[in-house]
RNA sequence: CGGGGUGUGGCGUAGUGGCUAACGCACGUGCUUUGGGAGCACGAGAUCGUGGGUUCGAGUCCCACCGCCCCGACCA
């Protein structure tokens, strides 16, 4: 691709909107150009990077056997009132009327489509496994898009979902895509650490996710150096030994003025935040208020919190419901509530004689205990684990890391399938639901975390399975040597013939021009050809990764440029 | 949805009530230049986010709305 043809613009100067690596890079190397929030065009070079990686994606797929298929992406409504959540899909899920008056959606995900067509295809268990998968567009209209193209409303997915007999069968097809996930993360150049996640709104009984290590990740993961245990802290569990029984002492008000904080409150009393209750509330989807109490040393856990109330929702109460329950925030505590769901999270519950709120401003007690002072409606865990705190697995201490979630897997097991009546004729002449598995891998999310993993202070620098082009060809000086321009001219056609179609940079530009766009844009192999090189002996190669170059003679240059295993100088 | 910020040629910015809205980059033409974002000259390009208001006069002050960014809430 000659660049004086190129569709694209480099920026000079970064746009004053964008913060990430990748977001900044992309927009002033002239991948993508923003229509909206988190709603991007991706021009020519980054539609090849997608295409790239869509490619890689493919090929895995297909190795385990994944059929490729095309599923719309507006759908009846009618077929998501049949899962139910047409109602359980918050307004993240577009919705709209077509002419006729009838209720449309704009897809955010596919379980109901593959269900349909499984339950007009799939008849018998000789027709099982089978596994479909599909690229398409997805639309969530997100409270908030972020990061560039990290988080956005907009976006190509990789999803595929697996149809299996039952469990035994699921598991393999689960197995399968974990390990078919490793080697597409691998092949990107994405280090990924696999952790255990919350199934969420998906539904399901187990669920993964692969990360990408990131300061600016959304996700906190739980991560065991000794044994190599990660979980999303999310559901990680928390592997805190509860202390020592104590005899339980009387509860005794003691004043405590200005202490609304548990630091404060430590602080004050001369106590360990460990032996204090902290209490946080929030109102259910259902309309309950909770009350949920962690030691002051820990903080609550929502997802925990919301899965052991089987609620779909949890948002901060307002300080008039606390009141209205009863209580002070602040200095609020179970004791002598009303009209509240009170969750205790278990090392709470199994730590004697903590300090508590009194419901009284500028008041504490001294010695509550869980059961005797008041009675938790639930015993559950719902703290989160903390930096250092002990590996669920091995005891060691645990480190919390931010991940950008690139790819998940889930095991759905029948909750579509039987909520759409798609069912086999088993060997034994029943008739059974099948089995479903859902695996997600985010395409333009993929492409920013290569470039955040790929990247220096001058620009991109693409692993080569995912570069839009092999190499990049900077013709100097060309005007003032005829030479240039034929030897440039005569390797870019070689290369085009060999089917390595490089980018070259055939403008009409200063040399600091165009060595500065090379380096922004970030082909692997970057050669450059001028009068000096020619004297030299042939032209000049760099390694954009390690930045090493050196000056080759013309038909090492040229093989070099038609070698598809060739990586670096 | 809460909190904060921001909106001026394609990009980055200046302009805190007063003449024809300024600068750098990018863009066009010509000449010069050619290994690290070149020089000179000429030129094109902005209803200053939108609507209302205050004022003799508004890019500038006030109100409302909209967009975008960040933090939080939220989130396969």
């Amino acid at each position: 691709m000659r660049l004086s043809k190129l569709f694209f613009q480099t920026l000079r100067d970064d746009p004053a909107e964008a913060e990430m690596p990748s977001h900044r890079l992309l927009l002033r190397a002239g991948y993508v150009r923003q229509l909206g929030s988190g709603i991007y065009s991706l021009l020519p070079l980054g539609w090849r990077v997608t295409q790239r990686v869509e490619q890689i994606v493919r090929e895995e797929m297909d190795g385990i056997g994944g059929q490729e298929v095309l599923m719309p992406v507006v759908h009846p409504a009618d077929l998501w009132r049949e899962s139910g959540r047409y109602d359980s899909v918050g307004p993240e899920m577009a919705r709209f009327k077509d002419r006729g008056g009838r209720d449309m959606v704009l897809a955010m995900t596919h379980e109901e489509v593959v269900a349909d067509l499984l339950r007009e295809v799939i008849h018998s268990y000789r027709q099982l496994p089978v596994m479909i998968y599909h690229f398409q567009t997805k639309f969530r209209d997100e409270p908030r898009s972020r990061g560039g193209l990290i988080r956005v409303r907009e976006f190509t997915m990789k999803d595929s979902y697996s149809c299996d007999r039952d469990a035994a069968g699921l598991n393999r097809s689960y197995q399968d895509h974990y390990a078919a996930y490793s080697r597409i993360f691998d092949r990107l150049g994405l280090r990924t650490v696999a952790v255990a996640s919350d199934v969420g709104m998906m539904g399901g009984s187990q669920a993964h996710e692969f990360m990408v290590l990131n300061p600016a990740g959304e996700d906190v993961l739980v991560l065991c150096e000794a044994c190599g245990y990660s979980a999303n802290r999310q559901v990680a569990p928390v592997a805190v030994a509860a202390p020592p029984a104590e005899a339980l002492l009387p509860v005794e008000e003691v004043a405590t003025p200005h202490a609304a904080t548990i630091a404060d409150l430590a602080a004050l009393l001369g106590v360990p935040e460990s032996r204090t209750a902290k209490a946080t509330f929030f109102v259910a989807d259902d309309g309950r208020l909770v009350t949920a109490i962690v030691r002051g040393d820990f903080e609550v856990n929502e997802t925990k919190l919301a899965n052991a109330l089987q609620a779909r929702d949890l948002r901060p109460a307002h300080a008039e419901e606390i009141t209205d329950a009863g209580m002070v925030p602040g200095y609020a505590s179970p004791i002598g509530a009303h009209g509240t769901v009170v969750v205790v999270d278990r090392l709470a519950a199994g730590s004697p004689n903590l300090v508590a709120g009194a419901n009284r401003e500028g008041f504490h007690l001294r010695n509550v205990n869980a059961g005797r002072d008041f009675r938790p409606d639930l015993v559950t865990e719902i703290a989160s684990v903390r930096a250092g705190d002990p590996c669920p697995r091995c005891g060691a201490p645990v480190e919390l890391r931010n991940g950008i979630e690139v790819g998940n897997i889930f095991k759905l097991g029948t909750r579509y399938t039987e909520a759409l009546g798609a069912t086999y004729l088993g060997e034994d002449g029943e008739r059974h639901p099948i089995v479903m598995g859902s695996y997600g891998i985010g395409l333009g999310r993929a492409v920013a975390c290569i470039v955040e993993e790929h990247h220096d202070e001058k620009g991109i620098a693409w692993p080569p399975q995912v570069a839009p082009y092999p190499a990049h060809l900077v013709a100097l000086g060309a005007a003032r040597e005829p030479r240039v321009a034929e030897t440039a001219e005569r390797l870019y056609a070689a290369a085009c013939a060999a089917g390595r179609e490089p980018l070259y940079d055939d403008r009409d530009e200063s040399p600091g021009v165009k060595l500065t766009d090379a380096e922004l844009l970030g082909m692997p192999l970057i050669v450059t050809i001028s009068p000096r090189s020619l004297a030299a002996g042939g032209a000049e190669v760099t390694d954009r990764a390690s930045g090493a170059r050196s000056v080759r003679p013309l038909d090492e240059v040229e093989a070099l440029l038609a070698d598809r295993a060739a990586g670096g100088a």
